[in-house]
DNA sequence: CTATATTTGTGCGTATGTATC
DNA sequence: CGATACATACGCACAAATATA
């Protein structure tokens, strides 16, 4: 008979409060030391209570200031031959806004080569950035361009923070996803920082080619997001399911 | 400057130690104190670094015996219009099976009777269990059929641990997926005892729901896969990867 | 603007429980 | 059975970030 840790019931029923409302979005809870108090045991152990509830999404501890309740809506991003990020979002009336964090140009790894299609050790442009939606810090990314064929990008990525946008100055029109794989994983202390969640918070993790008209591939990007705001949708049919 | 905390520092050597083949899979590590006396820190402050670990899923404790080093090949589980578990693996070279731990018969829920398009209130058979690959297990399920319509799936269940079987005896010969909603979670300690996975886990999250030929619901089913042990693939295209 | 109190984050020491070998 | 090794829990102290007087 496996007896229940203490931290573990705590954490249930904090959890559970919190869904009933009593403590409601944006609430700030109680300092760990009086939530210790109530609940009679050390602060270590109500702190472990209250981190298995970070990583669940349902709090967010900001050091300091206090622990409090997060917000909760979920933003449905389909899967498809076409991925758009500002699309799919204003769709859902959610103002979109992307961050370019950083630019480089750097030798392909094998993966990236391979991906891409070009020689091993060819040159590739590195960007990565963090996707908001109404100035919630939805997804971190990391995008690798083949250097050769779009040598400018850089430039263009300065004067337009969209990739489309970027891509489209450099007579790329129109690209579309060849294959996704999604994966899962727990925020590091970096990815945790750029969209405000607890280190070891649920990601979706995805990884994608897109290629131009031709079948060449333009772009190797993967994607990690904060699966407490996002949903992933794959529908076997494009074309609407007619809201 | 941040300065970075001792166990995460700890958490990086030991990771990359691991990447660089210093502890091979399945090999054990050194002990707990051992491990602290070489950082020359605390316990605790090792424990800490060593649950990261394990929340990447590059290493598993198990209590009495030590930590040990995860094995890491991941299964590809492409999502599309057919979704078929033992037909996948197959195809992977590695053997699928499907433990069935739990059905029961009850009232659906508001958003299970919504998906299954049956009244609300409706009675539905609710199936939960787990799947492996190879003995390792690789996801639990929980699969919710319309019990109207399929009254007997228990019976045909005790007798054939294959839904897709059991849905063939009560005259569902074939279904699809008509749409899959994609996330992230930690596994809690229910879901990382089935899975041999740390508390903290990431998992990847599918809520589908599959329809017969005629277009009706006939399952509603949430798996939630070890994220470490798969990737799931989106193919904008059907038609098989060949294999 | 500065000083102080509050609140979370990190870390050490110790003790005991529980599963495994 | 005993020895080993991980799991839980208590206590104390100080650092870092934030809020407040």
């Amino acid at each position: 008979m496996a007896r229940t840790p203490l931290w573990s019931a705590i954490a249930e029923t904090l959890g559970a409060e919190i869904g009933a409302g009593r403590y409601a979005a944006g609430d700030r809870l109680p300092p760990e030391v009086q939530l210790a108090a109530r609940f009679g045991v050390n602060r270590h152990t109500l702190r472990r209570a209250v981190a298995t509830l970070a990583r669940r999404g349902l709090v967010e501890a900001r050091q300091g200031a206090g622990v409090f309740v997060t917000a909760g809506r979920r933003i449905t991003y389909p899967l498809g031959r076409r991925v758009r990020f500002q699309a799919t979002l204003a769709a859902q009336g959610a103002r979109a806004q992307r961050t370019i964090l950083g630019v480089e140009t750097r030798r392909a790894d094998a993966a990236e080569a391979e991906a891409l299609a070009i020689a091993p050790g060819g040159r590739v442009h590195a960007i990565s950035g963090v996707s908001h939606a109404d100035g919630v810090p939805v997804a971190v990314f990391r995008s690798v361009f083949p250097a050769e064929r779009l040598k400018s990008l850089p430039a263009a990525l300065a004067e337009t923070a969209s990739i489309t946008a970027a891509l489209g100055r450099l007579g790329v029109a129109d690209y579309t996803r060849a294959r996704t794989e999604i994966s899962a994983a727990t925020a590091d202390a970096a990815q945790a920082l750029r969209l405000r969640l607890a280190e070891g918070a649920a990601l979706i993790v995805t990884r994608g080619v897109n290629i131009d008209p031709e079948g060449r591939p333009v772009e190797l990007g993967e994607t990690w997001f904060a699966a407490d705001r996002v949903v992933l949708t794959v529908a076997p049919e494009d074309g609407g399911f007619g809201g």
